[in-house]
DNA sequence: GCTTGCCATGTCCTGCCCAA
DNA sequence: TTGGGCAGGACATGGCAAGC
């Protein structure tokens, strides 16, 4: 018997988007299938459940609740409700009515089977599962704030809860859906009939008439009712097949002992990091979205990263020094050796697969850091290939194992810089356009200054205290956010093997995107983009803070939308990409797509992103 | 087609230089 | 003398060009 969770995800959500958005998603143990035309797929990995036990997971998302209209014509919005989205609105509204403070009031646990997507409609029941808010402990208090303002008055009425959740999340920035308020119960309530794709509304702006406004891009052959016909009515990402908003299942495949309600904790968990799915980052999404109208139009944002920091760290470490379809490599023989490097420790709470049984059998999972520090340097060495890097794997894994390091409290730090406001950051101090060309330096540009540009660190030092120095002037919580993500900063530059580069991309994995981790790509990249003749790998931090400096805390967010285009240009779709193909997304293969011949040997699709030479 | 050697990656470490 | 800043080499290994 299989059960599926289903999660409520905001308006303009599309998994498509929110998994291949960035490397990592390419990497051991990930596996994102395509399925049909357009961007529907499934995203497959295993993921570590209470007691050190492995579950294979599928995602899959489902189309969104139609409001008022559902009844209409031409798209998949214009299905009548589907069963299950029926169940999850009425468990929904059956907890508000039950006053429990669950603010994934739309999450349910079903029965399912093994049809596609996720199970046939059919023979589905609910399953008693107290679930815990989905606004942990660190998490942006505004937005909990909101969002508890808005269960309250779920519990209180459900229509004005639905006004009074719009008017909540607006004013704490949160205008878009976000897990934990029904979207498509608020949207009956504003009367708008057409759900928008990858549309959000700007911070600030009114709920009821920034949310409705754009046509869906699915539904080409029928003009929206409400769109007036202008700008609004052409926003929208390409088709891609998965709705926005509406419902996530996410699936346990495999036979074995059924799921506690703890299980399914760790599992939503897990799931709501991976694909930035809590209130901060939506309200993240949101600001970033609103300074960069063209991220907004393709739902770009969300940046997929691993189901706890451990492994985020671990796959930071292995884009250091290499090319891309090592990268692939390394993470697949780790993941490989994963059943029996698990045999070696136990479950840890930070880490990403322990020993123990597994759900859905067989399946290759991250090990824990006991189980590569049972491995050993010289075992990572030659039976997966980490070269040097196994030094740094087994000396993290002892700082964690040992408690010296305690990724969770990072974890909490990263949760507490999260944005709280719009009006800071991004902007700040910069004026003019953003995508203005940077100045040029000086000429009379002191000698002295030159040469501390000339060290990667000493820029990317200079540049954040320079940031950190204008953050201190917008006010004394902007000064303490800045401070905050320095110290932050500064953690994890003594992590063995991160560092400046790498503790910037640990940074943006963490949701601090203040930071571009700047490596050869990033020379390419300003090079190719902007024209920046003047950028070498010595001065390429500096020259990358100034570029983004205008999207403030956002500014790596813009830095990768930029990437990302280019390599979609190059690559085509990365929706569609064929898992075995991974290790052929490579600087040089991009280049020789281009018609460009020369390139070294390079690493593009993830943070670690190399093209070397760049000349 | 195979071999060889160069080049590249980010981080760590050592040693040099300079200022206090 | 001490400490900070900086330069440069080492690390492991895959991609590439050149030569055979």
């Amino acid at each position: 018997m299989a059960y599926e969770l289903l999660l409520p995800v905001p308006k303009g959500f599309q998994l498509c988007t929110a998994v291949c958005s960035y490397g990592f998603f390419m990497l051991a143990p990930n596996e994102w299938r395509r399925e049909g035309s357009g961007g529907r797929g499934t995203f497959r990995r295993p993921l570590l459940l209470p007691g050190g036990r492995v579950a294979r997971v599928c995602l899959a998302q489902e189309p969104g609740p139609t409001p008022g209209a559902a009844g209409a014509t031409g798209s998949c919005h214009q299905r009548s409700e589907e069963p299950q989205v029926a169940e999850a609105r009425a468990g929904h509204e059956g907890q508000e009515g039950e006053g429990r403070q669950d603010e994934g009031g739309a999450r349910v646990v079903r029965q399912a089977s093994g049809e596609h997507p996720l199970g046939p409609r059919a023979k589905r029941r609910r399953l008693e599962l107290p679930l815990q808010p989905a606004v942990g402990a660190g998490e942006d208090r505004r937005a909990a704030a909101a969002l508890a303002g808005a269960q309250l008055r779920s519990a209180a009425a459900p229509e004005a809860a639905a006004a009074g959740a719009a008017r909540a999340m607006a004013e704490a920035g949160l205008a878009c859906g976000t897990p934990g308020v029904s979207l498509g119960f608020t949207q009956t309530h504003h009367g708008a009939a057409s759900a928008s794709a990858a549309t959000p509304c700007q911070p600030g702006e009114p709920f009821a008439e920034a949310s409705h406004e754009a046509v869906s891009p699915h539904t080409p052959a029928t003009p929206p009712p409400t769109a007036p016909g202008g700008a609004a009515a052409q926003r929208g990402s390409a088709p891609c097949g998965c709705c926005d908003g509406g419902l996530l299942a996410v699936r346990v495949e495999g036979a074995g002992p059924p799921l506690s309600p703890e299980d399914w904790r760790a599992i939503e968990q897990q799931v709501t990091r991976m694909l930035r799915l809590s209130p901060g980052d939506a309200l993240a999404v949101a600001e970033y979205q609103a300074l960069d109208p063209e991220a907004a139009d393709a739902g770009f944002g969300r940046l997929f990263r691993s189901p706890d920091l451990w492994e985020d760290v671990c796959k930071t470490l292995l884009l250091c020094c290499c090319g891309w379809g090592r990268t692939v490599a390394m993470a697949s023989r780790l993941c490989s050796l994963g059943g029996s490097l698990a045999s070696g420790g136990g479950g840890s709470s930070s880490s990403g697969s322990g020993g123990g049984g597994e759900v859905g059998g067989g399946v290759p999972c991250w090990p824990s850091p006991e189980a590569v520090m049972a491995a050993g340097v010289e075992r990572l060495q030659s039976e997966c290939g980490l070269g040097y890097r196994a030094k740094w794997f087994v000396q993290l894994a002892e700082q964690i194992t040992s408690g010296s390091l305690d990724l969770s409290a990072l974890e909490a730090l990263a949760a507490q810089q999260q944005p709280a406001a719009c009006d800071s950051g991004p902007g700040a101090g910069s004026g003019g356009d953003p995508l203005a060309p940077a100045a040029e330096e000086p000429a009379s540009e002191s000698r002295a200054r030159r040469r501390r540009a000339r060290a990667p660190a000493a820029a990317a030092a200079a540049a954040a205290a320079a940031a950190a120095a204008a953050a201190a002037e917008e006010g004394a919580a902007e000064g303490a956010a800045a401070a905050g993500s320095e110290d932050m900063y500064k953690r994890l530059l003594a992590l063995p093997g991160i560092g400046p580069y790498g503790a910037a991309n640990v940074m943006q994995l963490l949701g601090d995107y203040s930071r571009v981790p700047a490596d050869s790509e990033t020379v390419r990249h300003l090079r190719d983009h902007w024209g920046a003749r003047g950028v070498t790998a010595a001065n390429v931090a500096a020259a990358a803070a100034a570029r983004y400096a205008p999207f403030g805390r956002y500014a790596f967010l813009r830095y990768w939308r930029e990437l990302w285009v280019g390599y979609e240009a190059a690559f085509g779709d990365f929706r569609a990409v064929d898992p075995a193909l991974y290790a052929q997304y490579t600087g040089s293969n991009m280049a020789r797509r281009r018609g460009g011949g020369g390139g070294r040997p390079a690493a593009a699709v993830a943070g670690g992103a190399r093209a070397a030479g760049a000349d």
